[in-house]
Order: C-alpha cells, then sequence, then structure tokens
DNA sequence: AAAGTTATTAACTAAAAGGTTAATTAATAC
DNA sequence: GTATTAATTAACCTTTTAGTTAATAACTTT
C-alpha cells in the first residue's frame, strides 16, 4: 500500500481538477474523474474540498495567483509586451478555457478573487496607457479600452478555435497561424503607436 | 385541451431549446426545463428531434441560416461595417453564447454546418480585404486575419463578461461601454485604412 | 361513422453523478 | 506498547436526467 501523504494527494487532486474543469467546466466535470485521474479515492476531495464547488474555488484562486506573478513580470517595450502576453496564451490554453467556462457558467454574476483580478487587469492597462497614449495624442481612446482590445485579439483564436478555422483556414494552436496573428497584432501596435496622419 | 397543431410545437420547442442551450450549453441544457419552458410534452421533443442531440443540432442550423441573411445585408461602407456588426452582436448575444459553448464543448473538432459557416465567413474576410487591402498599401497583413481582430473586439466583451468589467470597470451591457466600444474599434477602423505615416 | 393515422400525455426505467457512512489503516503522542 | 489522531478505503444512498412504454385523444380518409 501507498505510503500517506495528505500535501502530495492534495497536489495530485488540484492537478487533476485542473485538467478536469478546463475540459468540462465546472457542470460537466465528474468528481470520479478527477479522481481517477489523481489515482486518490473519491472521498479524499469530500475530505479536503468539502465538495465540487469547494474544489473549483481552490483550482480557481491557484491559477489567478499563478497569473499575477506573469502580470508582475510584463516587459515595457510595447513590441515585446504583444509577444509577451502571447506566449503566455498559448502556453497556457487551460487558462482561457477556465475563463471561458466561468464566463458561461456565471453570465454576470461575480467570480472567485474579483479583487485580486481587477487590481490585475488594472496594471496592465495602465503599462498600455502609458506605452500608447504618449503617443497617440489625437486618440482620445481609453487606455482599459486598448487593452482590452488587445487581449481580444489574443485570447479569440484559442477562445473559438472552430470559428478561427472558418475565417483563417487554419487551427490556432500550430506555428503558421500564431506567427500570422502576432504580424496583425504588432501591426495594430504599430499603427495606434505611431502619429496618425490625417 | 388545447387543439394540436405540429408546426406551433416545433416552433415553440426550437425557441425555448435555443434559450436552455444558450444558457446552459450542450452538456448543462435539460431536456425536462425545455419541455417546461416550450409548456410541451416531453416526449414531443423525442418525438420530433429523435434525442437531445438532434434537438441541438435543428438550433444550430437554424441559428446560422439566419445568419447567413445578415452576411448578405452588410453595408460597404468600412465605418457603417464596423457599426452594423456590433449592433449585430449585441442584440443577439444567445447567438455568442451558443458559439462559444460550441468552442468549448467541440474543441478543436468538426462542429455543425462547417461548410456554409465557413462560406459566410469568407465573404466577410473578402469584403474586410476589398475595403482595408488598397488604403494600407504597405501592410502585407491577411484580409482574413484582420477580420478575425475585428470580430475578436466585437466578441470579446460580450463572451468575457466579467473580464470586460475587470478591465474598464464597466458592464458589456450598457450603452456606456457600447459607444466607447465602438470608438475604440472605428478608431483602430480608421487607423488601418489610412496610410501610415512612417 | 368506422378505420386508420398523427399528435399528445402520464407514468416508468436505467444509468449516471454528487455526496455520505462507517470501517480500516498508518502515523503520532503519551 | 497503547491510545489518539489523521489519512484512506469500499460500499452505499439519493437525486437527477436522458430516454421509453404504452395508452389516449384528435384529426383525416374512406
Amino acid at each position: 500500500m501507498a505510503k500517506r501523504n495528505s500535501e502530495d494527494t492534495i497536489k495530485k487532486i488540484l492537478k487533476a481538477a485542473l485538467v478536469e474543469f478546463a475540459k468540462k467546466g465546472f457542470a460537466g466535470a465528474r468528481v470520479d474523474e478527477i479522481a481517477a485521474m489523481a489515482q486518490v479515492n473519491k472521498r479524499m476531495i469530500y475530505y479536503y474540498f468539502k465538495n465540487k464547488q469547494g474544489l473549483y474555488q481552490a483550482v480557481m484562486e491557484k491559477k489567478c495567483d499563478q497569473k499575477e506573478l506573469a502580470v508582475l513580470n510584463q516587459p515595457s517595450d510595447p513590441e515585446e509586451l504583444m509577444k509577451y502576453w502571447m506566449e503566455i496564451c498559448y502556453s497556457d490554453v487551460d487558462f482561457i478555457r477556465l475563463m471561458q467556462w466561468e464566463a458561461l457558467e456565471k453570465g454576470w454574476d461575480p467570480v472567485v478573487c474579483e479583487e485580486k483580478r481587477a487590481d490585475n487587469f488594472k496594471i496592465c492597462s495602465e503599462r498600455i496607457q502609458s506605452k500608447f497614449q504618449e503617443d497617440v495624442k489625437n486618440a482620445d481612446v481609453r487606455g482599459d479600452f486598448l487593452h482590452l482590445c488587445f487581449m481580444a485579439m489574443n485570447w479569440f483564436p484559442l477562445a473559438f478555435p472552430q470559428i478561427t478555422r472558418f475565417v483563417t483556414g487554419l487551427n490556432s494552436d500550430t506555428e503558421e497561424f500564431k506567427k500570422a496573428q502576432l504580424d496583425v497584432i504588432s501591426h495594430f501596435a504599430k499603427l495606434a503607436t505611431s502619429k496618425k496622419s490625417e
């Protein structure tokens, strides 16, 4: 019989739960499946996390904490910034899916870690504002709305893979797509940072 | 007892199913709930659509057909075009949610009406290409990728309401948000259509 | 109006799926 | 070593849910 190790079982459960929740959302995720994937008795989930909701909460909080680090390590150069966030998105599709499930399942209702997450996004918006607003003098466009647009361009292909395939003919998880998409985003970033000719 | 009317019951079922599928996705939708909402005996759903999957298919096909019309009625002026599609998005959030559930539940797998939908998007991409490419001579950006970006900016706030709230402090279903968002999108459109100064 | 067909209903079935009970085993304290 | 606590297990319970059975009521045809 395997040795006992509460820390290890908690870790195994969280890891499996992340995969399952990202794959099927909260409602679609199966507790039995998580237990099987983690190779842990189902009862352990209720022992450590009370119920499915508690486990979900724990998974979300952990992910949000991870992303906090990414915000703090942002590069300052605008060109680099675009590349940086794109890399992060494409290297952690589970995160995007988690956010997407949350969006659908919660709608406009409040979600976990509201304040922490809002703060993180605020930092990003301010970064964009300071880098872009100074250049586009004649554009009275809010920095947070610029931020939202760049985020949209980054997230969309991963959030809507079929539609991306319909539109571009490419799968968004291919290198070919990624390159072309970064090109457009950088193109927009350049347009927004060079003074308008008009 | 109410009079019999097969056409009417089919219509009632489809209407309720659209609401339920948009709200909870395929897996989350409850057949009993749809029946109750449609005020129809549950058995009728299986009678007319065989099973839950068949009903889902019917709902999706109907929606796709509806959107085909919107594509054909596109205005040609770029500025108008942005406004047109934004209005369509915000007046039919159910459609966006349907697409989003599909994205999550199907992942990269094929979906209903593949060819028809791909064709529709192609028309839109070509429209964008013809309107934007001629202006931005020095940009070797593909029209379909431009299209994808504009679509992303339009869809994102409705697809990710919490994140939009975190970033902008506004709910994406408010007029205030809509106005500001159209401003940014138009701003980007203008940037992309005026020749680069460089 | 009788026979046949189409639409509708209520009651039932079987299989998940989240959660619980209570017993058991390993580590720790005394 | 014995008692106590913490971790783990198997078996069970309850509710929910997609899907069925079989009977019945309303139209249509002849």
